[in-house]
RNA sequence: GGCACGGUGGCCAAGUGGUAAGGCAUGGGUCUGCAAAACCCUUAUACGCGGGUUCGAUUCCCGCCCGUGCCU
């Protein structure tokens, strides 16, 4: 078998671009894939949806044009897109990019996906049960985490105890395998090596261009995206739970203005870039990330990492 | 100019004669099949200024300044 490139010899090389929102990672992974020849995957949980371009900052057809762009449209937003689902297209994506003799991009501000990969998860054998998840829904949260204890003690102590949506889900798994949610939890050694840049701007900055880039999406039509997903797939679709989705909710019934609209995007915006950094501060605990500010900043980083 | 009401931490806003709730914003954190979701914790030389009454005033009284509304 002829070895691609950068598949060659030790680990398989990887290129992981992670941040907030709005720091410049989708034009830094842009210059970066035309520079050492590579391709992008799409670590973000909202791009997977066909439809949600303007509120989720979705690479423009040009760019994808210019460069593959994987895991974007990949579903539409009434057939959620799960942490499975992503990181198993992930996988593939990975190693048709190496077996092209390409170099593999991984772009996102989606933490848990990130990680996923970069841990190399191996998730509880449990699949979601819709059926089950709506009765334990009907449960107060204080019996939910009753009866974690009960039938799982140990994943009990450690999960946040009013958080009913984690609790579900442990529930989920005690229940349907009989076995600790959390002692299914696995990392295993990951067959890559990786070379992880975080994106980010000085705060006063991310957030100045955060309030910009949402007047230029309302500028650029969002509210019409909106209202076509919703006439589409109506509320009840969880990503339009999204930011700058949801928003727009009251501003339909008329409960909302529109410089409200924007103030509340803006806000929850700069609150998901504190929650993405508090991520990647933890990953940061565990891995080496070569943060930089600008797009030349990153080109020592990765031509160090190509030629070790 | 007159009358009325108001001036409490970055913003909004309770409240009491014995130094002050709460909300928002901010900051920190959690996270293995909803993750742009769902959660937890959290800072603070805050009572417009000056005087008076009082053991003690943010709270009562007087004056001033500022804001808002109404009137002339």
């Amino acid at each position: 078998m002829d070895p691609a490139p950068y598949a060659s010899k030790r680990k398989a090389k990887i290129i992981v671009i992670l941040g907030p929102t709005a720091a410049g990672k989708s034009a830094l992974a842009l210059f970066l894939a035309q520079r050492f020849d590579g391709e992008i995957i799409s670590a973000d949980a909202l791009q997977v949806y066909r439809g949600m371009d303007i509120g989720t900052s979705k690479p423009t057809q040009a760019d994808r044009e210019a460069i593959p762009h994987h895991l974007i449209d990949i579903a539409t937003p009434d057939e959620p897109i799960t942490l499975a689902d992503w990181q198993r297209r992930a996988q593939v994506a990975l190693t048709t990019i190496m077996q092209a003799g390409k170099l593999p991009i991984l772009v996102g501000g989606t933490g848990l996906y990130i990680s996923s990969i970069l841990e190399n998860y191996k998730l509880p054998a449990s699949k979601p049960d819709a059926s089950l998840r709506k009765a334990l829904e009907r449960h107060a949260t204080t019996s939910l985490y009753g009866q974690l204890c009960k039938i799982d003690p140990q994943t009990a102590t450690r999960i946040d105890e009013h958080n009913r949506r984690r609790l579900v889900r442990a529930l989920e798994h005690a229940i349907t395998t009989g076995s600790s949610f959390y002692e299914n939890q696995k990392q295993r050694p990951t067959e890559f090596e990786f070379c992880i840049i975080g994106c980010n701007l000085p705060q006063d900055q991310l957030t100045e261009r955060i309030n910009e880039r949402v007047i230029a999406m309302v500028l650029a039509g969002l509210e019409r995206e909106v209202k076509s997903l919703v006439r589409r797939y109506s509320w009840r679709a969880h990503p339009l739970t999204a930011i700058g989705y949801k928003e727009w909710r009251e501003y339909l019934m008329r409960r909302r203005k529109l410089a409200e609209v924007i103030v509340l995007i803006q806000r929850n915006t700069r609150r998901l870039a504190k929650r993405q950094m508090t991520w990647f501060k933890k990953l940061n605990r565990r891995h080496d990330i070569a943060w930089v500010h600008a797009t030349a900043d990153a080109i020592p980083f990765v031509r160090g990492f190509l030629k070790s």
